[in-house]
DNA sequence: TTATGTGCAAAGAGTTTGCCAGCTA
DNA sequence: TAGCTGGCAAACTCTTTGCACATAA
């Protein structure tokens, strides 16, 4: 059986190789925005001789099929998730870089009308909300520094 | 006589170079949303010896002490303008790159509570919306929330 | 005078690409 | 088989940094 990726290559006529398929499954089965180093480190748990040049081919291949949604959230990397088809927006957790996601129709809405209002026709947006968790944590404050905004 | 940013850097103890004192003027004498290349390419307008490592220092340290904000459109390289000190977001034409500021309370209102529901509290945050004009512009600056700066 | 700042070039981080062997359709 | 694809290393872009000299306060 063929997995929703392979189904979308397939239809548009790309080459499914050992490698593609690897990075494909890396992505279905992450819940998290990983970068490329962690794609690449994922993938390489399953086919030690994949190359970064690879990975980074292949997330560009799959974000131009609409396979994948390429992310920034101001830390220099790309991020990655499978193309859910709906938008949504994002909240990173600054103490750990944790990810959330979330969606609001009035938003959505206001998005629209505030670009309509200015004159233009919304293309494309984005909103990322930088918070801490409201209780306070102590103990995790000083948790993870590898994580900058 | 002194610029306003002049006076936030000896309020600063922060030494006033010929330099520092040009790259200033630029960013006070810029509308647009300027990259690093830009703001260095007007500096060397201004004193063609200023060096390229010198920008990108006196940038950082002009946004640490809060005299610039630091913005990422997602084209890879970073852009400044003047801390005008309050919050707005940017709405970036994609025929010409040009940025629009605007502000609209019930949104800030609406990001500040989404972070409450999802229990964080929120610390930074940066709304993008990518447009086109509309084809027929008409100028619509009703009374609504929404303005262009 | 002396702590800081500057210019230059080299180093880094993340990403892309040229070349050619290898594999898919 | 004909092209497209992948691995490797080199190249690129943006940004930072070590070092020696210059300079604001």
């Amino acid at each position: 059986m063929q997995s929703r990726i392979e189904q979308i290559c397939s239809d548009k006529g790309l080459k499914m190789t050992d490698q593609r398929r690897i990075i494909a499954q890396v992505l279905s089965g992450s819940v998290d925005h990983p970068d490329v180093d962690l794609v690449y480190r994922r993938a390489t748990e399953l086919d030690p001789k994949i190359s970064i040049a690879t990975v980074y081919r292949t997330l560009r291949l799959f974000e131009e099929a609409n396979i994948l949604e390429k992310h920034d959230f101001g830390d220099g990397r790309a991020r990655y998730e499978e193309a859910s088809g709906d938008h949504h927006d994002h909240l990173i957790n600054i103490k750990n870089g944790e990810v959330i996601e979330f969606y609001n129709r009035e938003l959505e809405a206001m998005k629209k009308q505030i670009a309509k209002d200015l004159g233009f026709e919304l293309v494309d947006h984005r909103l990322e909300l930088y918070a801490t968790p409201s209780v306070s944590k102590e103990a995790s404050d000083e948790d993870d520094e590898s994580f900058q905004k």
